[in-house]
RNA sequence: GUGGGUGUAGCUCAGGUGGUUAGAGCGCAAGGUUGUGGCCCUUGAGGUCGGGGGUUCAAGUCCCCUCACUCACCCCA
C-alpha cells in the first residue's frame, strides 16, 4: 500500500519554504523590537488545560482536539492553540509577579481535527504573542500597531483590522442575558444553528452569515452600548491610541471570538482573498484566564496569526534571493578527487559552494550551475590540472580567468568580498 | 459531522456517443558544440489512467463502493 501524508496535513517544500522563513524572521525582528521574548512550549499538554482555558462547550474542545492517553492513562492533547500553554508555563515557572509586565511570543504547529479547506489544515503554524500583567489600553493599541507594522513589512495589503469590546465579568453577563432575551423572541426567524446558540453562545448569533439571521438581529441590543463605565473608557482609550498612531481599524460590534476566555478588546485582521477562511490574525484580551488556571489574577492580551494564511497573501515578487554560490565543475576522476578538500576549505571560509557528484559533462554541469544561480563556476579539467590552475568563469560577464590552484581559496574569497556580496 | 465539484506523466491539463501501441506543454535526462549555462532544435526516460468491484467480446470512458483532493456549511489562525 502506498503511504501518503495524513489527511489535512501538508509538506512545505523547498520552493515554498522561504515564505515561512520570511514571515518568521520578520515577525521575530518586530516582536523583539517591541520588547517580546520567545518562549518555546510543548506541543502537547494535559487535556484539562485546554478544556479549562478554551472552554468546555467550544467546538475546539468538544470535537477538534487530537486527544490520546499516555501509558499511565493520563489524557493528553496536541495543542489546538498557543495561549493556554504559554499561560500554564508562566504559572509553572512563577513568572507572573505582581506589578510587572512580561511580553512573550511563540511559534510552531497547532493541531485541530477539522475538515480541511483552503487555508485550513489539521496541522497549521501560528505565531502568537502575549502580554501579561497590565490592562493598560495602550498595550492593546501597541500590539495592534505591532501587527500593522508587521503586515506592512511583509508587503501584505488589502487586509482590514476590526476591533470590538466584549466587556468584563461585570458587564458581559448583563449583556448576555439581555441578548438572550432578545433572541428568544426572534427564534422563529433564526436558523437552527442560531437557535441552538441562543442558549450556549448567544454572542455568536451576531456573527452568523445567514441573511435571515442578520436581518433578525438588526435591532439586537448592542454590546458596546452595554459596556460598564470602565470597559467603555478602556475601549475609548484603545481607539484613541490607534487614532493617534494612525493605525487604521473598523469597529465591528458583531465581532465575536470563538474561545471562551476573551474579555474586553477583541480583534481580527481579515482578508477577502482566502475564501471563507478570512481571518489571518486574531486575538484579544483575556483578563480572567490566568486566575482561572490557578495563577494570581493577571490581566493579559494576546494574538495569533496563521502562517499558512499569511504565506498565501505574500506578494509573489517578494525578494527572497540568497547569496549567489560558487559552483565547482570537475572533469574526470583526477579532478573529482580534488573536490572534497577544496570544497571543505571554501566552506570553512564561509563561501557558499556546490558541485556535481555524478561525473556529468561540462555542459550539464554548466546548466546545473545556471539553475542554482551560481555567480562563478570554477572549472577543473585535465588542462587545468596540468597547469595547476582553475578556470574561473564569471557567469554574468562570461569572462574567464585562470586562478592558480595554490591560492584559489584566498583568491575566490577576495573576489566575492570585492563584489560586496 | 453535512452537501457540491474533481481525480490521466514530477507539474498544468487534452483524451465526442466504450474499440486495439494513452497524448501535449512545462520540467527532467542525453545530444546538437573533441571541455562551456540561459535561447533554439533533436532524442529519451517517466503512467497499476486514485483504489476495489461490476456491466461488456472490449472500460481512461458506463454503474456501484471506497479513498484522496477541493469548495461551501459548521468552526476557526
Amino acid at each position: 500500500m502506498k503511504i501518503s501524508a495524513v489527511r489535512g496535513v501538508k509538506d512545505i517544500l523547498p520552493e515554498e519554504v522561504w515564505k515561512w522563513q520570511f514571515i518568521e524572521s520578520a515577525s521575530r525582528r518586530i516582536m523583539e523590537n517591541f520588547g517580546f521574548s520567545e518562549i518555546r512550549i510543548p506541543v502537547f499538554e494535559y487535556t484539562e488545560l485546554f478544556a479549562r482555558s478554551i472552554g468546555q462547550g467550544t467546538d475546539i474542545v468538544e470535537k477538534e482536539m487530537y486527544t490520546f492517553q499516555d501509558s499511565k492513562g493520563e489524557s493528553l492533547s496536541l495543542r489546538p492553540e498557543g495561549t493556554a500553554g504559554v499561560v500554564r508555563a508562566c504559572i509553572d515557572h512563577h513568572r507572573l509577579q505582581p506589578d510587572s509586565v512580561s511580553k512573550l511570543y511563540y511559534t510552531g504547529p497547532m493541531f485541530r481535527h477539522e475538515r480541511p479547506q483552503k487555508g485550513r489544515y489539521r496541522q497549521f503554524y501560528q505565531i502568537g504573542a502575549e502580554v501579561f500583567g497590565t490592562d493598560n489600553p495602550w498595550v492593546d493599541a501597541e500590539i495592534l500597531s505591532m501587527l500593522h507594522l508587521l503586515f506592512e513589512q511583509l508587503g501584505i495589503s488589502g487586509t482590514v483590522l476590526q476591533i470590538n469590546s466584549l466587556g468584563c465579568t461585570e458587564c458581559r453577563p448583563v449583556y448576555r442575558k439581555a441578548l438572550q432575551k432578545f433572541l428568544r423572541n426572534e427564534q422563529a426567524s433564526l436558523c437552527t444553528d442560531c437557535r441552538r446558540r441562543t442558549a450556549g453562545n448567544p454572542l455568536r448569533v451576531l456573527d452568523c452569515k445567514r441573511p435571515d439571521c442578520k436581518e433578525a438581529t438588526q435591532s439586537a441590543p448592542s454590546v458596546l452600548a452595554s459596556l460598564c463605565r470602565d470597559c467603555m473608557a478602556h475601549f475609548e482609550m484603545v481607539k484613541g491610541t490607534l487614532d493617534l498612531m494612525g493605525v487604521p481599524y473598523e469597529v465591528n460590534e458583531r465581532l465575536v471570538r470563538g474561545l471562551d476566555y476573551y474579555t474586553r478588546t477583541t480583534f481580527e485582521i481579515l482578508t477577502d482573498q482566502l475564501g471563507s477562511q478570512n481571518a489571518v490574525a486574531a486575538g484579544g484580551r483575556y483578563d480572567g484566564l490566568v486566575e482561572q488556571l490557578g495563577g494570581r489574577p493577571t490581566p493579559a492580551i494576546g494574538f495569533a496569526l496563521g502562517m499558512e494564511r499569511l504565506a498565501a497573501l505574500l506578494p509573489e515578487e517578494t525578494n527572497h534571493s540568497r547569496a549567489k554560490p560558487l559552483y565547482l565543475a570537475p572533469l574526470g576522476d583526477a579532478a573529482m578527487e580534488r573536490m572534497p578538500l577544496l570544497l571543505h576549505q571554501l566552506r570553512a571560509r564561509g563561501i557558499p559552494v556546490d558541485t556535481d557528484y555524478l561525473g556529468k559533462s561540462l555542459k550539464s554541469q554548466m546548466r546545473q550551475a545556471d539553475r542554482i544561480g551560481a555567480a562563478y563556476v570554477g572549472i577543473l579539467g585535465e588542462d587545468e590540472l596540468n597547469d595547476g590552475v582553475i578556470l574561473l568563469r564569471n557567469m554574468e560577464t562570461k569572462a574567464q580567468t585562470k586562478v592558480p590552484l595554490e591560492g584559489f581559496v584566498d583568491q575566490i574569497a577576495e573576489t566575492l568580498a570585492g563584489e560586496g556580496a
